[in-house]
DNA sequence: TAGTATTGTGAACACATGTACACTAATATA
DNA sequence: TATATTAGTGTACATGTGTTCACAATACTA
């Protein structure tokens, strides 16, 4: 890539940068100014335009670029589970908040304006959420703990049941206080204990599942 | 209630009614402005402080007001419920999305501000969810299909799991297209059997629920 | 090496915002 | 009835905004 091409990206990519941390630091992305992106990155508000129309563009292109370093978290996160599947519930609910503490902004970014002010990120998180739901779909399709839920149409249910669970399981984990490294140490406990549960719920519910009967 | 008093509360009415549609039409409640505000509700931006501080206060006002007509509604969706228990899951899914119909704004505003750009409307938002789960527990304790579940801890946890996903639920729901009636109707069933099967599931890894097996 | 393309700059604009202040008109109070 | 409260008005100001345009500096291309 030549010189020009390489600092161009540079650049583009502070933007991006500063759009995510302005936008998950208390406010939202709709609140936030094509100056103050600018400003954070250390740019002129006219140099904006050198790489984004407007701020719509600079959206989507943030979705696009959080939505592909979670895609490739959840699928890391599903290595090494395969294995053993359900059994330690509790061991991957625990890696699950130490994958949401990787990159936490990207999952403040993701969750928070999946509903958000603005209507170009609101629709391409949506698409982004579904590609999330068959993907992880597919994925069941081929574990063991799976094999007597016949339609794939079931296994994309449970697969949207989970997505959107853990999205609020992320959201309250990343709620706690901050500090207070004593509290927060109990108050984590407390949450994976609690959050464990419902995951263990959800699996009862697959494991006594049967696609033929509920399906009247 | 004197004149003054009572033209006093309709402004102020008027105010919230006009932060609520003004945050419930593909914009959200941190980008709206006092002024815009005043000027939906018919008043000069000045006379917004006759009634609140600034856009902070009205927010916690609207959440309590929104929370209140919820908390109501939620109370009568279950009226009809308790004798047949979960036979007609689908019915009562179908029940649900009546009653989001019925004020679709308030829904929209307290899942969406949730994880909004308002702090201040965000610490309000997830106290009155906190009520709501421990008042679905509380009601899940005289339900017929809970019995085996001893600890109310373990009822607050399947309370938080319905609450979450029926935000999610709610919120697809208010995001299915707005006119062409032919392919919203078929979209509308669409979404109410799915919706259906996953409360189904839900309620298999509840009635399969053991307290005591899962402890550990 | 000369000329071109392109990233970043600086000044300028029309506009919307939050808030302060003095004021009006109507209701409440004595 | 005379006086005091108070919801709503109108003007004003400093500040932040998106966007335009001419310009500077530097990397590419012939």
């Amino acid at each position: 890539m030549s010189i020009r091409d390489e600092r161009k990206q540079q650049s583009r990519q502070a933007l991006l940068d500063a759009a995510l941390l302005l936008s998950t630091s208390g406010r939202s992305f709709s609140t936030i100014s094509l100056r103050e992106v600018a400003r954070e990155a250390g740019l002129v508000p006219t140099a904006f335009y050198r790489h984004f129309q407007d701020m719509d563009e600079l959206g989507r292109d943030l979705v696009d670029h959080v939505a592909i370093s979670l895609h490739h978290l959840l699928r890391s996160l599903r290595e090494g589970y395969g294995v053993k599947a359900s059994s330690k519930t509790r061991a991957s609910i625990e890696r699950f908040f130490v994958a949401v503490n990787q990159t936490p902004r990207h999952w403040l970014f993701l969750i928070a304006e999946r509903w958000g002010g603005s209507p170009v990120v609101r629709d391409a998180i949506e698409r982004e959420i579904h590609f999330f739901v068959d993907d992880l779909a597919e994925y069941f399709k081929k574990l063991a703990a799976f094999e007597h839920v016949n339609t794939s149409e079931d296994l994309r249910i449970m697969s949207s049941i989970i997505i959107n669970l853990s999205f609020s399981w992320a959201m309250t984990w990343l709620n706690l206080p901050q500090d207070n490294s004593q509290v927060l140490a109990e108050q984590r406990q407390l949450l994976i204990q609690n959050t464990t549960r419902q995951a263990q719920l959800m699996f009862r519910g697959i494991s006594n599942w049967d696609s033929e009967a509920s399906q009247k």
